[in-house]
DNA sequence: ATGTGAG
DNA sequence: ACTCACATA
C-alpha cells in the first residue's frame, strides 16, 4: 500500500489533472529514474490540487507556482483533447509498464526494477523463474506479492491486537503497546499493521544496542507462537516483517518498532498520522515557538535552538504544551 | 561510505 | 523530511 502515494484525491476541483501530473512524476522517477522532473511534476501537482478554481486553461495553470512552459501546455493539450499523446504513449510502452509493475513488488525500487527488465525479467513470472536475482527482502516481497496488495479489515487487526497484546505482557507486563496507524485512526481498513512497543527500562539514556533484547525478545515469542511467519529485516529498533492469524490466512505487514520510554508519546502521535495532520500540527508547534518530532517536544530558545525536550505524560499533553485543540485519533484523518 | 528501499 | 536496516564498495 505504501507505493500509491496520492496527496491529491479529496475536495479537489482538478483532481484529474493532478493526477495525470503525478503519474507523469511516477513515470520519470522510475522508469526514467529523472528524480529532478519528479519533483517537477510532484510540486505541479501538489500546487493545482490546492488551487480552489477549475482550472480552465494551460495559461491559467501557468500562473500557479511549480507550473512552467512544458507542463501548463500539457494541462492545455489536455483540457482540450481530453487526454495526452505522452501518457498514451507510456501506457503503450512494455518497458515502462514492466518497471511500474515489479515496482509493486516490496523491496523492489526504481533500480533493481530496471535493472531487472534491462536483463529481460518484466513479470511476475519472470521473477519466479528468477529469484538468484532477488535478496531476502524482494523474496518475501515476491512470495506474497498478491497478500501485500490486500487491505486488512480493521476486525482482523483487532483479533491480531488481542495476540500481541496477550504474548507481550505474558513475556513481561511492564512492556506498553500501541498499534497505530489509520487502524488507531479508527479506519475500517488498513495497509497494514503498525506497533510500537515501549518498557520502562529502556529511555533515551540508554543505547538502544544495550536494550534491543526487549525488541527481539518479542519478535522471538511472536514467532514461535506464530504469528510472525516471516522476517524481512530486525535492527536494534525496528522489526519489518509479515504475520498471519491462521495458516491458511492471508499474510500480513507487520512492524514493530521499540521506542525510549520517554518518547513514547511523541512516537505514537508520530505514527499514528494522518501525515496532513502531522504537518500541521508541527507548522502550528513551530508557531508556538517548539519543535515537535517522532521523539520529542522542545521549546525553541531566543537564539533559534531547539531546548531539552519536555516532559510529557500523555499524548494529550502535547496538544495542550502547544495550545493545540485536542483531537482524537479518529479526528486526524485529514 | 554510499546507494537503495521502506515507512 | 528524516531515520532505520540492508547490501554493496
Amino acid at each position: 500500500m505504501s507505493k500509491r502515494k496520492n496527496p491529491s484525491s479529496d475536495g479537489n476541483l482538478n483532481h484529474d489533472i493532478s493526477d495525470f501530473l503525478s503519474e507523469l512524476a511516477d513515470y520519470e522517477r522510475n522508469v526514467n529514474r529523472n528524480i529532478h522532473k519528479y519533483n517537477a511534476y510532484r510540486k505541479a501537482a501538489s500546487s493545482i490540487s490546492k488551487h480552489p478554481e477549475r482550472l480552465t486553461s494551460g495559461d491559467e495553470a501557468h500562473k500557479l507556482e511549480g507550473v512552467g512552459q512544458k507542463i501548463s501546455e500539457k494541462i492545455s493539450e489536455y483540457l482540450s483533447t481530453g487526454k495526452l499523446k505522452k501518457l498514451e504513449l507510456i501506457h503503450q510502452d512494455d518497458t515502462s509498464t514492466a518497471i511500474q509493475l515489479l515496482t509493486r513488488v516490496s523491496g523492489i525500487g526504481p533500480a533493481k526494477a530496471k535493472e531487472l527488465v534491462d536483463s529481460g525479467v518484466k513479470t511476475i513470472e519472470d521473477l519466479n523463474e528468477n529469484k538468484d536475482k532477488l535478496n531476502h527482502h524482494q523474496l518475501i516481497g515476491l512470495k506474497y506479492f498478491s497478500d501485500f496488495e490486500k487491505k486488512i479489515p480493521r476486525d482482523e487487526i483487532e483479533n491480531i491486537e488481542q495476540i500481541l497484546q496477550d504474548h507481550i505482557s505474558a513475556l513481561d507486563s511492564n512492556y506498553i503497546m500501541t498499534i497505530c496507524g489509520s487502524y488507531r485512526r479508527g479506519k475500517s481498513e488498513s495497509g497494514d499493521i503498525d506497533v510500537l512497543i515501549t518498557h520502562p527500562c529502556f529511555t533515551s539514556d540508554d543505547s538502544a544496542k544495550t536494550k534491543s533484547h526487549l525488541l527481539r525478545d518479542v519478535v522471538k515469542c511472536l514467532r514461535d507462537y506464530g504469528l510472525i511467519c516471516d522476517t524481512i529485516s530486525c535492527g536494534d529498533v525496528k522489526f519489518m516483517g509479515a504475520c498471519r492469524l491462521s495458516t491458511d490466512g492471508t499474510v500480513r505487514r507487520l512492524d514493530i518498532r521499540l521506542t525510549p520510554h520517554d518518547q513514547y508519546w511523541c512516537s505514537i502521535l508520530y505514527f499514528t498520522g494522518s501525515d496532513m495532520f502531522n504537518k500541521d500540527m508541527r507548522t502550528h508547534a513551530l508557531q508556538k515557538g517548539y519543535t515537535l518530532n517522532e521523539y520529542s517536544l522542545r521549546p525553541i530558545g531566543s537564539t533559534g535552538v531547539a531546548g531539552e525536550p519536555v516532559f510529557l505524560s500523555s499524548e494529550r499533553d502535547i496538544f495542550d504544551y502547544i495550545d493545540y485543540s485536542y483531537k482524537t485519533p479518529e479526528e486526524r484523518n485529514s
